[in-house]
RNA sequence: GGAAGGGUGGCUGAGCGGUUGAAAGCACCAGUCUUGAAAACUGGCGAGGGUUUACGCCCUCCGUGGGUUCAAAUCCCACCUCUUCCGCCA
């Protein structure tokens, strides 16, 4: 969430920097709901202000023995009255807060105006895709190899469950699993993160920290609507909201988080993209880094986030390229995104990998989130950085791509052989 | 699942329905003292919001949400959560 006295403040050049995500905001009717407020609140607060005054004059009175008769009638109907302005706040605070919630975050200045993902930048690209004297098979073919030993396996996975699952055996199931070890280890041992188990489910709080509700409730799997219960659609969800309402110190920052957990999304609105294989899962594996930051802070740490999901694909050899994110395309509460693309041979096409955005101080504010800056001794909002590091599913697919051979089999990337008991192809 | 007891400021921890936003301690900051530090002493020190050019003034907040009352941290109801004991169990 934005922070509200900008809105106040600032609301023309708040709108005009919307309109570079394509974004309306309704001027004229915040201004009316912003002077309601105002009028609202000094109203209340003033009637709160004479209801305590008068009732501590009551006490006074009462414990000096004197008749307080009179000074009762003085209060009557002020309840009411009291009531009446409390539930006209309340009503105007809440339309406000529904638009302030929907509100999505200010773009850094150096991301590219754009409409769409066709407006994307490229800012650097790794590796060279290589060249095949074969014809190259995507990952579902090469998956089909010996289902038992090694393979992936949709249909059953669409039995067990529907469409959007796999089913994964052997070898498969361990370089799956390999992948994850690998990455973890990665992140904590030379990037400096201290590795986290979260809960798979969180609640509605949570989730609002973060930014997924109230907006994109479609996107979510509920577990209990009653309770407000929802699978994570990423790690971030659980990870970031550690320091919902929370006060860290100064000397815990940067705090930098990776956790593996397995995201659930429901893809609604994504019928008919990427139905075959597993680019597109309602449930995935995915290792997360999160940084929480002070402000000054939060810019350096992205690209530096960035750099460490890259450097998973640098040792697994894996060709790719970052692209910034144009205005048009850059999510919700991002104020900057890189996105990592990882070239399949199986689709001649980057594809995404990884997503790396800063948020500023949006998700924190939402949440309170802050720290204490020893400086001013006050809390400060923190800012929040997350990126994927890597989704592993995807991981996966890239390698069987990549690495295949003319005769179908896989070979096992060097980093990943330690976690395959030496094994070097599938 | 059963029983009991808790949830109060950054932390620990008092709190009779009425000058309690909340004792005390710790931590923290400033000052005195000291060659310096520690100790000791003195003072300051919650968060969010509104309003004001500003000093300031005001409102809200004692797990969450309701209720009673002129007035609620304090009474009532529901829920959440933690601890301990019993039972069950991966």
């Amino acid at each position: 969430m934005l922070d509200p006295k900008l809105i106040r403040t600032e609301l023309s050049s708040v709108a005009e920097q919307l309109k570079k995500r394509n974004f309306e905001l309704d001027v004229k009717a915040l201004e009316d709901l912003e002077n309601r407020r105002k009028q609202c609140q000094v109203e209340t607060e003033n009637l709160q202000n004479e209801r305590n005054t008068k009732s501590k004059s009551i006490g006074k009175a009462k414990a000096a023995g004197e008749n307080i008769q009179p000074l009762l009638d003085e209060v009557a109907g002020l309840g009411e009255k009291l009531d009446a302005a409390k539930a006209e706040l309340a009503d105007v605070q809440q339309q406000l807060d529904a638009i302030l919630m929907g509100i999505p975050n200010l773009l850094h200045e150096s991301v590219p105006v754009g409409k769409d993902e066709d407006d994307n930048v490229e800012i650097r690209r790794w590796g060279e895709p290589r060249s095949f004297d074969f014809e190259v098979k995507d990952h579902v073919a090469l998956g089909e190899n010996g289902e038992l030993v090694s393979g992936l396996d949709f249909e059953t996975a669409s039995k067990l469950t529907g469409s959007r699952f796999v089913v994964m055996y052997g070898q498969m199931a361990k370089l799956h699993r390999a992948l994850i070890q690998f990455m973890l280890d990665v992140h904590t041992r030379e990037h400096g993160y201290t590795e986290v188990y979260v809960p798979y489910i969180v609640n509605s709080d949570s989730l609002r920290g973060t930014g997924q509700l109230p907006k994109f409730e479609e996107d979510l799997f509920c577990v209990d609507k009653e309770v407000g219960f929802y699978l994570i659609p990423t790690a971030e969800v659980p990870v970031t909201n550690i320091a919902r309402g929370e006060i860290l110190e100064a000397s815990q920052l940067p705090l930098k988080l990776t956790s593996h957990t397995p995201c659930f999304r429901s893809e609604a609105g994504s019928y008919g993209k990427d139905t075959r294989g597993m680019i597109r899962q309602h449930q995935f594996e995915k290792v997360e880094m999160v940084q929480l930051v002070s402000a000054d802070m939060a810019w350096q740490a992205l690209e530096e986030l960035t750099l460490h999901a890259e450097a998973i694909l640098q040792k697994l050899k894996l060709p790719y390229r970052t692209i910034i994110l144009c205005s048009g395309d850059v999510g919700f509460s991002s104020a900057k995104t890189y996105d990592i693309e990882v070239w399949l041979p199986g689709q001649q096409a980057y594809r995404e990998i990884s997503s790396c955005s800063c948020f500023t101080d949006f998700q924190a504010r939402r949440m309170q989130a802050r720290w204490r800056n020893p400086e001013t001794g006050k809390p400060e909002l923190l800012n929040t950085i997350n990126g994927s590091g890597l989704a592993v599913g995807r991981t996966l697919v890239a390698i069987l791509e990549n690495y295949q051979q003319a005769d179908g089999s896989v070979l096992i990337p060097d980093v990943l052989r330690p976690y395959m008991d030496g094994v070097e192809k599938l």
